[in-house]
DNA sequence: GCCCAGGGTGTTT
DNA sequence: AAACACCATGGG
């Protein structure tokens, strides 16, 4: 089923899916396809519209999705005067959204992005769905938490993750058995929800700040990894960006490809 | 062959 | 608390 959903004026699809904040989406001709919630979806860009053709056809369900009712305009309103960098960055990358994505995906693909690079991540990733997820037309959906508590780490070694195998094995179990409470994380302050999902075995700073970005849309985190380490060597002063206040996180996210789409500016 | 990738853990100073 | 080796794997 087709349907029609209205874009806000700064939206950019290539930029949302390509941005580093999701791994299961590809582009083909003009159109990206993907798997959301255990529906395939296949979505293009038209002049002020969505095309998406999916089994999910629940117009807010996509809305929510992509984002589309938050008010990106007044989010950033104070980034270009914070700082000549951000303010480049913001202009370049401000068809963006954060995505509305699924908790469980989210954490796993994070701690599967640790050391490692993003075609890799999405290898990865594939493998766990085609080993693990249900199979769906043409494509397999995110494996449920529960089904991944179940298995063994040698079942892991297909996916080819590496040492990351046992933090996945470790995230799962302590979700199924409720040690951490994840469903509760959404409604938390992030310091304390970033502090919960540390105590799963290989989940620092970096990945749990992911994880409450773009999996539960908590735009206060600011994960720091080794482009936005760059960024801030560069052009920060040590902890400055704190004072970008609560929409930090989406600073983040347009630093983030204002450094790799930059390279010449290290 | 080497270096690095959206880091984190465990051990040693 | 700061520095360091180590972790698996594959792309550049």
């Amino acid at each position: 089923m087709i349907i029609k959903v209205k874009t806000p004026v700064f939206f950019d699809l290539d930029k949302t899916l390509d941005c580093g904040q999701c791994f299961r989406w590809s582009k083909t001709g003009n159109s990206w396809s993907g798997v959301v919630n255990g529906y395939q979806a296949k979505v293009q860009q038209k002049s002020d519209f969505l095309e998406i053709d999916s089994d999910l056809s629940d117009e807010l369900f996509w809305i929510k999705y992509f984002d589309f009712d938050s008010d990106y305009e007044k989010m950033i309103e104070n980034f270009y005067d914070f700082n000549p960098i951000l303010n480049q960055a913001t202009f370049e990358n401000k068809g963006i959204r954060i995505l509305n994505q699924d908790y469980w995906e989210t954490l796993c693909s994070f701690i599967i992005s640790q050391n490692n690079n993003i075609p890799r991540i999405k290898g990865i990733i594939s493998n766990l769905c085609k080993n693990f997820g249900k199979s769906i037309k043409e494509a397999y959906s995110f494996p449920s938490c529960k089904s991944i508590s179940l298995l063994s780490i040698e079942d892991l070694s297909c996916i080819k993750a590496g040492f990351r195998s046992k933090y996945i094995m470790d995230a799962a179990r302590r979700i199924s058995n409720f040690e951490v409470e994840f469903m509760k994380l959404k409604l938390i302050k992030t310091e304390d929800a970033i502090k919960i999902l540390q105590k799963i075995k290989g989940v620092g700073p970096k990945v749990a700040s992911c994880t409450l970005l773009y999996g539960f849309h908590k735009f206060d985190c600011f994960p720091v990894d080794t482009w936005i380490r760059k960024v801030l060597d560069k052009s920060f002063s040590e902890c400055d960006y704190k004072k970008i206040g609560k929409y930090m996180g989406l600073a983040q996210l347009y630093l983030f490809n204002w450094s790799r789409s930059h390279p010449e500016y290290f």
